[in-house]
DNA sequence: GCGACAG
DNA sequence: ATCTTGTCGC
């Protein structure tokens, strides 16, 4: 089980830590981002996320590894380092993407695509967390958000499958679309990503759906981030000592 | 100036 | 994101 160690340990350069250079960084970075299908038959797929320890002084990044064919675990890995910087609406990738790095070259193998929660281009300007991790680890990248940031849409059907385009409330163009993963739930903010299409994201976010509202790799990553099944163990045992 | 605002 | 119990609906 060899660890690979060829994703960037710096990925912002020589970025002085201001939001206003972060956000001229990512203006030139969104200008690298690949809107084609370019990524190679799909064997294995990852999914990242991100949770906090100890409020928040601790950033906790997790890394699941899939078989893209029978959605087996084939690996996972946690990154735990401090947190360098607050939340900051459209800075996302400033606050993650060192933890998120970390536990990707702890995986023993590099993945054919990778789910990142967060979104891609659907972002003001074109580089949300998952577009920022594509352009970077130069490696085909899907960002699945829960929650929108940018952009307007129509209604859309509650049935599994129903979608609608994403698209900037300014100029019209189409930066991702909003998918009803299973039959009346909260729609999924689906955007590319690298080396993936507007149209092909969210075929594949459903490729890879099963009986929950997230896509196998997100939904795996996100337990894993926010220890679900740590806490959740916790509760019922304090409930079951009353 | 006012509202919106991933995780 | 995280702190948190029970509760309403499919």
């Amino acid at each position: 089980m060899s660890e690979n160690s060829q994703y960037p340990t710096a990925p912002f350069g020589d970025w002085d830590g201001s939001p206003a250079a972060a956000r001229a960084m990512q203006q030139s970075l969104a200008a690298q981002v690949n809107l084609q299908d370019d990524f190679p038959p799909l064997r294995l797929i990852a999914g990242v996320d991100v949770g906090f320890e100890d409020g928040g002084t601790i950033t906790r990044a997790a890394a699941v590894l899939l078989d893209a064919d029978t959605l087996e675990l084939v690996g996972s890995s946690l990154a735990r380092v401090p947190t360098n910087m607050p939340y900051i609406p459209g800075l996302l990738s400033f606050r993650e993407l060192p933890a998120v790095l970390q536990a990707l070259g702890e995986l023993p193998a590099v993945p054919d695509l990778i789910f990142s929660d967060g979104h891609g281009i659907a972002h003001p300007r074109r580089l949300g967390i998952a577009a920022h991790l594509g352009v970077v680890t130069g490696l085909p990248t899907i960002g699945v958000a829960k929650k929108l940031l940018t952009g307007a849409h129509d209604e859309l059907d509650l049935a599994r499958g129903a979608q609608v385009e994403l698209r900037d409330k300014k100029t019209g163009e189409v930066i991702g679309c909003v998918l009803r993963s299973k039959d009346k739930v909260r729609p999924l903010i689906i955007s590319p990503g690298n080396r993936v299409s507007i149209v092909t994201a969210p075929q594949l976010v459903m490729r890879y759906v099963t009986r929950y509202r997230l896509p196998e790799p997100t939904r795996l990553a996100d337990r894993l981030a926010s220890r679900r099944e740590e806490k959740a163990a916790a509760r019922r045992l304090s409930g079951a000592a009353k």
